[in-house]
DNA sequence: TATGAATGAGACTTCATTCAT
DNA sequence: AATGAATGAAGTCTCATTCAT
């Protein structure tokens, strides 16, 4: 039993996943038979088993796969000086990512997570978590943003959060069932929401007669 | 029993939508065996066969039962006069529904029914049509508070019934997945993205300008 | 409860014997089911289980209406003066019988028989009874030939019995398989067979000779 | 256990093929269960599915099993010199056939496939390839003795063909049903019919006639 | 390490028969 | 007598997982 290096079992590792992947993509996790990911792999049935002890630990391991990934994307937007600019900057990080053509397969494995959560403990942990990043940045640079008086304070910043990261769930499954989703002028209205929950000189008024 | 009543026959039929709307709930469809179905609907497995011919046409009478539903839904805020409160109507009517416990079910297997729409053509077209009928319904307020130079022309109609939709999309599986969802802050937010969408005086100087 | 006339009630079984002759010449016994015959028969469930106890019996039914008729097939070639001519009538008959077109679905029900005589003990006797009948005559016709020396004594009767009943047997095979079964010349071998069993003068002199 | 070998795998796939030929001998193909293979064969119900992709395909394989058997049979009678003494010696080789014990199974088997092949395109094809070979044949060596003078020329070669294997078809069937069959006086008779299809002096006066 | 044949529980569905009406 | 809705055992087939090699 000649013990493979470290690098080719994590080569071994990522080529099962993209197997279970492209799968997933295609049939969700419960239509997807191991034996579809072990063809798909060119490995064999108890070579996958030898990296991942079932199929549940296929789909969890997706799951945290995705985490990770969405954790490099929300670090782009950090550190953003104006928290203005910092909301537009993730805005237009994950609209690049919703358009990624290369993307596609990850966002419908992603939406078959969604429905996956409802029953997987494990699963919905890691979605939740993944969520949790981008709202916890938005809110940070809200409550910046409220406290530099550009941001009105009448709307709770986890609101607004919630708000801006439901805009990219509600947009993933409408671009996944093939809507003509014109992206370009969705981004433009994002933006509009954005603009929206900033001061007006007319805040500034009510808030003086208050 | 020789030729049951319409009644009695339609009563069977809601009796295991019930039961099959429950289970998908909990399980998703491919978790959910007809026989949890027969046993929760408190049948045998014949009589489940003789109302649905296969697991699929009970999966795709949810879809069409929801698809109903939702029309229902939209028609609330159909012919009010103001458009911008046509908007806001519509938005309260699915905060409530939003809201509603006895829902609670009906979303979740919604959810899986996004994700199932990724793979079930039959299932997709009825989600599709669901979100048609809002989308058409914001559409036709939107530009008709454009034409009355109420809602700002820079950014499309389509584009704002979109983010409005995929709001409550993202809500939904916000919520189903048991996250701390302050519904009323997120309405307060959703009304002020709407009020975004608004013209306003700098609009209108702007647009003497040009 | 009306109790319905004797005639109206040999009326709907043969309503429904017809209906099951014609479901089962097309989909064999086991493939053909009891709704089948019910929808064929214009009857209801319930109707048809009123009139024979069992899928089984109706086969055997079937199994016994056909043995009926064949004795009135056989009875055409009794009391023929001539043996040989007997044989030749006989022949004629089944001929016809072979080559009737109303007959098609029988003869395909009487090939599903035959395989279910193998398993069934009832479809079995009513088979082989019915072969039984053809035998005995034949038998009686070629002990007649025998006798006054009209028919070789060196071929038994019973033999020659068999070897006419497996040509039919073999025939109505062939063509309810689609097969292009000329059925005239067919009839002249058979013909050419009976021949063949006739005494000739040179069986006449080798008898001297022993 | 990695790959077995070629010898191994073709001994599991006839253990599997003899266990449904008993069972489909006893209880015909419809009666019988893909579980009473499986028990038979001592094998799992998932090993049978991996050698056999369907019931069906079991039945299909059990058609082409016999057609090649059968295809054995016929070559013996082939290429003798004389064709008279050519239809004896294939007379000689199905009575063998017919007699074997061990071939029991396989001859019920064989009624079950002439009633399925009624109904399913496959086993039909199969069927009639399988007569088709001995029809040929004897057309072959009947033609060759009508060149010859020795066998008459009023009867058709296709027809004494066909009635030759009539003759066999119709003894399966009978032995089958347990008919007291006298194979050894039955053959004498086909011996028999053979000779009657011998010109003979009158033919041969007769034609001089004409 | 790696293979892939084998397992067997469980999936969906059918269907002969019954029985309340 | 007649109906047809209901039953539930049994059918065929799949598939996640194991383990002898």
């Amino acid at each position: 039993m000649p013990k493979i290096s470290d690098k080719k079992r994590e080569h071994r590792r990522q080529q099962i996943l993209e197997a279970a992947l492209a799968c997933f993509s295609e049939d969700g996790f419960h239509q997807t038979g191991m034996a579809d990911i072990v063809r798909r792999s060119g490995l064999s049935h108890g070579a996958v088993y030898l990296y991942f002890r079932s199929k549940d630990e296929l789909i969890e391991a997706l799951a945290d796969d995705r985490h990770r990934r969405e954790a490099v994307l929300n670090s782009v937007a950090q550190g953003s000086g104006n928290p203005i600019e910092g909301l537009h900057a993730l805005v237009r990080v994950y609209a690049q990512w919703l358009t990624d053509p290369a993307g596609e397969a990850r966002r419908r494995v992603g939406i078959h997570g969604w429905a996956e959560a409802l029953r997987n403990r494990r699963v919905r942990a890691s979605v939740v978590e993944g969520i949790d990043m981008p709202r916890a940045l938005i809110v940070a640079l809200v409550e910046r943003g409220q406290h530099d008086g550009l941001i009105r304070r009448d709307v709770g910043a986890d609101a607004i959060a919630r708000v801006l990261i439901a805009i990219f769930q509600g947009f993933v499954l409408q671009k996944c069932w093939g809507e003509q989703l014109d992206i370009a002028g969705c981004m433009a209205a994002v933006t509009t929401v954005i603009d929206g929950f900033l001061t007006t000189k007319s805040d500034i008024k009510r808030r003086a007669r208050t």
